[in-house]
RNA sequence: GCGCCCGUAGCUCAGUUGGAUAGAGCGUUUGGCUACGAACCAAAAGGUCGCACGUUCGAGUCGUGCCGGGCGCACCA
């Protein structure tokens, strides 16, 4: 996001809230037929002061969701409750569906909370239940009849289905091939796929729809910018949010194990908006974090032999094995802050305390952002809480430093930049052609390159590239901040040229880390 | 069976549209702080780019076929 606009781009940010979905359904089992609690207890429980993470509402709902998984597993039949529940918080207007609703509510909150804290943020909140609930579906049904990209089956195995037909239907030829690339999008019983709902929601992004929304705002976010959520209330509904939707294109930022439901959609909105714009939308897909062996001995979770020999082990909710942003982010910030609190004692605990949440974001952010999109992160606790080598606060350090000669020299940048106005452009090329010269020209070459690198990034959705990018010129700063000491130069027209090197490499470090959604802290 | 992704140094990964002796980080060995703070720098060791053909003046990169690993292919979302 923060590339795309930097590229130019209007971009509006979209989580999209699953609130009448499986894993809501889940955790609302485990509370009703588990643990036998009314919405009030529920509501005491996630009200009550969390001491510990432990406590948080967020962790015990992660904890009851693998609980009802392991519940499931001792009788399949169980697995029935799950199929009401979901139904009635489909539904609406019962009492599940109310605990559903609180449920979904409270994780959303805890979820604005964790990403916050990665300085993460959302423009709009878009639930599920409203695209139910506020007929979406119904007119995206009726364009698609229209349009026919459906077609209703009288006779087969999808007999009485509406279906989305297959792109290469005489290439398919086999009649018993065991897997039918006919997509169905309303089941024999009338009820809709999901691929069917997405393809509504995909048409109102577009505004392709002729429907819309009623929002609310839900929040200010931690840099005071509003955050809205769509809301099925039309007695809530604010008319003052800013516009959302009718775009001209959209990216889908799932992970690559959607690819298959993400292709359908696309192929579903094609044959209503066929159009360029809708042709360079795009599912961009991801992959997911998978842990390494040791990581998951680390976690508590006993090996099989099999699993030790394994290179990776994917994460699970359902099974409780994953890592857990907060806990993470508690580390590296505890991490952190020892460094701080062991250079700088002379700064007060809030400011020490301030630096070492810069630091532990831009751990964490440049670790997810150092591969590209395609490869599948094998997560290390030691690589992910490493501070040291190819990572976020080397980067920092970097920009730190320089900043620190122009604290030490008692002069600002642009006072600095006044100064260097003065010196004749002959001066300045006897300095730049003379002794280490060429030293110079690589690193504002290379400094200068920033914006070319951000298009690239940006054209194929890869951040990894601007990562990859701030690295290197972090590591020729470093480079040059060894070779010359500035402060220490007599040469007063050659201590104004490494001065404005040195300012130049700064702001395109600042300017590289800011696209990376990372800060530059005052001192490291 | 079909489709997608991956295979590059001991480990984790980069490698723009095909272009010169294939690059980082970590780890290992060695050296460098009277400091613009060493969260750093320098040096060394370490690679048949999974295998085999093909296209090309030239292939880690493009094509085909194998081998190995991961993930998809619901009237789930």
């Amino acid at each position: 996001m923060r590339i795309l606009r930097a590229a130019g781009e209007t971009v509006e940010v979209h989580n999209y809230i699953d609130n009448t979905g499986v894993q809501v359904a889940d955790v609302v089992v485990g509370f009703m037929h588990l643990e036998n609690r009314t919405l009030d207890d529920i509501r005491a429980l996630a009200d009550r002061p969390a001491t510990t993470r432990a406590e948080s509402f967020d962790y015990y709902c992660w904890e009851l969701y693998s609980r009802v998984g392991a519940w499931y597993e001792e009788d399949k039949a169980r697995l029935e409750l799950r199929a009401r529940t979901l139904h009635e918080i489909e539904e609406g207007g019962n009492p599940t569906a109310e605990i559903g609703e609180f449920i979904s509510s409270r994780i959303v909150d805890c979820h604005l909370d964790t990403m916050a804290r990665l300085d993460i943020s959302y423009d709009l909140l878009a639930r599920e239940s409203e695209i139910l609930h506020l007929h979406f579906w119904a007119h995206a049904f009726e364009k698609l009849k229209a349009s026919g990209a459906i077609v209703f089956e009288t006779e087969g195995r999808n007999k009485g289905c509406w279906v989305m037909k297959a792109e290469d239907e005489t290439a398919q030829g086999a009649e018993e091939s065991e897997h039918d690339a006919d997509k169905i999008i309303v089941r024999s019983n009338g009820t809709v796929t999901y691929t069917g709902k997405d393809i509504a929601y995909h048409l109102w992004k577009l505004g392709k729809l002729g429907l819309d929304f009623h929002y609310r705002m839900l929040r200010h976010d931690h840099h005071d910018r509003e955050v809205w959520i769509t809301t099925g209330d039309e007695s809530a509904a604010q008319s003052n949010h800013p516009p959302f939707g009718n775009g001209t294109a959209f990216l889908n930022v799932i992970d690559v194990g959607q690819s298959y439901p993400q292709a359908n959609v696309k192929r579903g909105v094609m044959m209503i908006d066929h159009d360029e714009r809708v042709a360079r939308s795009a599912h961009l897909a991801y992959e997911k974090v998978t842990l390494t062996p040791a990581a998951a001995v680390e976690l508590g979770m006993e090996l099989s032999e099999a699993d030790a020999q394994r290179q990776q082990i994917g994460m699970s909710g359902r099974k409780g094995l994953g890592v857990k942003a907060d806990d993470l982010i508690d580390r590296l910030e505890e991490n952190a802050l020892r460094e701080v609190q062991a250079r700088h004692t002379d700064l007060d605990i809030e400011r020490q305390r301030h630096i070492a949440r810069q630091i532990a974001v831009a751990a964490l952010r440049f670790f997810l952002l150092k591969f590209t999109r395609t490869s599948i992160i094998a997560f290390d606790f030691n690589d992910a809480l490493s501070f040291d080598g190819e990572t976020g606060p080397y980067i920092q350090y970097a920009a730190v430093r320089a900043n620190n000669i122009f604290r030490k020299l008692g002069r600002t940048p642009d006072e600095a930049r006044a100064d260097f106005k003065a010196i004749t452009a002959e001066q300045c090329n006897e300095i730049f052609s003379g002794e280490g010269g060429d030293d110079l020209w690589s690193l504002v070459y290379f400094a200068a390159r920033l914006n070319e690198v951000m298009q690239v990034s940006a054209a194929g959705f890869e951040p990894t590239h601007i990562a990859k990018y701030a690295f290197q010129l972090a590591k020729q700063f470093n480079l040059f901040y060894h070779s010359y000491h500035i402060l220490r130069e007599e040469n007063e027209t050659r201590r104004q040229c490494l001065l404005m090197v040195a300012d130049l490499t700064r702001r395109r470090l600042e300017k590289a880390l800011s696209l990376l959604g990372i800060e530059t802290p005052e001192r490291m």
